[in-house]
DNA sequence: TTGTATGCGTTATCAG
DNA sequence: CTGATAACGCATACAA
């Protein structure tokens, strides 16, 4: 092979456009990087190389020299349903809108994936993290600490976290809902929730509709708690279970859309009218909560929201630009057929 | 700072551990990727090192100096539901099996997009990558060629096509559920479909519906297109421009159990009843299709299976082991209550 | 079995 | 404005 040969078998390189065109490797890095800092001319010819040779620029390399990804990465429970998925596109929109590139991880709900996920998105040198919830091991947030890889916690609201929060009051959300079922007369209330353990939204609203009973004068202990993995199906066993219990609920709350929707769907099979035999509660107001039969009354979240302001204070405090870090959202009630008067 | 101190103030690195370890950097890295090819007690020291300075490999550094991520990218047109979900997952779970990690981008159903995704996740080191549907622009598939990574289609199968293809034939299947719906009497066609530009699963699986028509001796032109992008709210959107047309049809099929879904939530605010006045078909069979009321007759999708085998394909291909990498998978007819006969 | 030395593709510092 | 050149953190061929 002749010197000056351009490598035809292997992906080009830096040096090889540099080669090409004639010019230093470190001409060729400012080009791409801060086309300012060149002029014109040497800049064409560069450019006109890089097409040439069909050149990518290698991303490990970059990070390793820069020490900077323009990345972020996400950790959010699951891909499974939609929960996230409309928040998360917020944030990768306004993301993208900085140049910034977005990592998703999903950890399944379990603990454990998400500290290795957490690993490995750091040792992919992600510049930011952003994780769904706040509470967790403090290890973690010492590990993020030692390593420099500034956090956001979404979808809860703590100003007192030692990481910025993004996010809603899931406790008084919940109460709000509660009061407003009790409000209409129900006193007989279960819940389907997920995990409270190590979940710090359910958890919150488990609280919140036991802070509303405890208001209203209805003893804690009336409340039918079912704990279950979020999926349509789990919302229509947890519901059976409650429907076969001794004292049957007038009213069942969920801790999300799909846990209801499932929820719903079980009772019709079972031959119960919803809202006039049992009245049907979700959380987040995702799209099948407005095209469930009947439709859902949940709390709405502000999701797209959530998402962009999540990405602005990631990317304030990846950058140097201060700005705000701890946000709260309004969450609202949105009424639906599927809760009713209750009377006895 | 004294020679022999290890770095305080920064994230440790491998040169750190040896230090600390008394070893070679050579046999850190050794520890940590054929911990066969080092003796036990060396081992244990290394392995204490690395505990104790809590060293966490910089991924990009090993890529640089590996040429290999055991990494896997995957585009998916959108992530805002769950058609792509579960085959995503179980493609996850496999590649998890086999100490891969996967990349997820969405493409936002765009062209542009996609090609920038698949650039992004090619310089990123991606080893291998997976994609949804097979035509595109033959540029990137060169492009991918060039760069020596591997792609597996999917969702599509093409014995023919230049990469591997894992998936179903959508023009079969969905030219057997409009063969179902003719032989219950319709003979009003509709479809809402994804724009079919450049989407070979939409323009597949249309053609199965012409291809029905005209073999029952329905003259195309009977059919009723409506291009929309897949969304709940645009099923509904279209459903009503449908609904206000000359004549209207007794059936409509649609591209996938998303646009289902959104069409019968309309459908039933327009006062129609589904099915008396109206039937309507999806296409996937995911967890909507179910619990939709009425329930959805729709083509069932393996895909768990789908996202499994696509795995283990790629997995092949960048390994060295051989294995099948064109794969056919059979689709059913899911046949549920949005179905029924007509009869004028 | 372990250590030495080199290279991976970029960026950044510092001269020129 | 541009060019050498030294990092960046790790893997690996080769030597010991």
């Amino acid at each position: 092979m002749n010197i000056g040969d351009t490598n035809k078998d292997r992906t080009p390189t830096l040096a090889d456009v540099a080669r090409f065109a004639g010019v230093s490797t470190a001409t060729v890095s400012r080009c791409l990087n801060s086309p300012d800092r060149v002029i014109e001319e040497t800049r064409n010819k560069v450019l006109k190389a890089v097409r040439e040779l069909g050149y990518a620029p290698n991303f490990n390399a970059r990070a390793l020299a820069a020490k900077r990804t323009n990345t972020i990465g996400a950790i959010i429970p699951t891909m499974e349903n939609a929960i996230f998925a409309r928040g998360l596109q917020a944030f990768q929109e306004e993301l993208g809108r900085n140049g910034t590139t977005l990592l998703v991880a999903s950890s399944s709900y379990q603990t454990d994936l998400e500290e290795e996920q957490i690993r490995t998105l750091v040792s992919r040198g992600a510049d930011g993290l952003l994780l769904i919830g706040y509470r967790r091991d403090p290890k973690v947030y010492e590990f993020l600490h030692r390593q420099g890889v500034p956090v956001v916690a979404a979808w809860v609201f703590d100003p007192d976290a030692d990481v910025p929060t993004v996010g809603f009051d899931n406790f008084l959300a919940m109460k709000m809902l509660a009061e407003k079922v009790i409000s209409l007369g129900h006193r007989r209330i279960a819940t389907i929730t997920a995990a409270t353990q190590g979940n710090d939204r359910a958890s919150e609203r488990l609280r919140g509709i036991l802070a509303a009973m405890t208001e209203a004068g209805i003893p804690e202990n009336d409340l039918s708690i079912i704990e279950t993995t979020y999926g349509i199906d789990e919302g229509g066993v947890a519901l059976e279970k409650l429907m076969t219990q001794q004292i049957r609920p007038s009213v069942v709350m969920c801790g999300n859309d799909v846990l209801a929707v499932g929820a719903i769907a079980k009772a019709k099979e079972l031959g119960l009218n919803v809202p006039a035999d049992l009245s049907v509660t979700g959380f987040d107001d995702i799209e099948i909560a407005k095209i469930s039969s009947p439709p859902l009354t949940t709390v709405h979240v502000p999701h797209r929201r959530m998402g962009k302001e999540a990405a602005r204070a990631l990317l304030n405090m990846v950058g140097t630009t201060g700005g705000r870090t701890k946000i709260l959202l309004e969450t609202t009630l949105q009424i639906r057929e599927s809760l009713a008067q209750h009377t006895d």
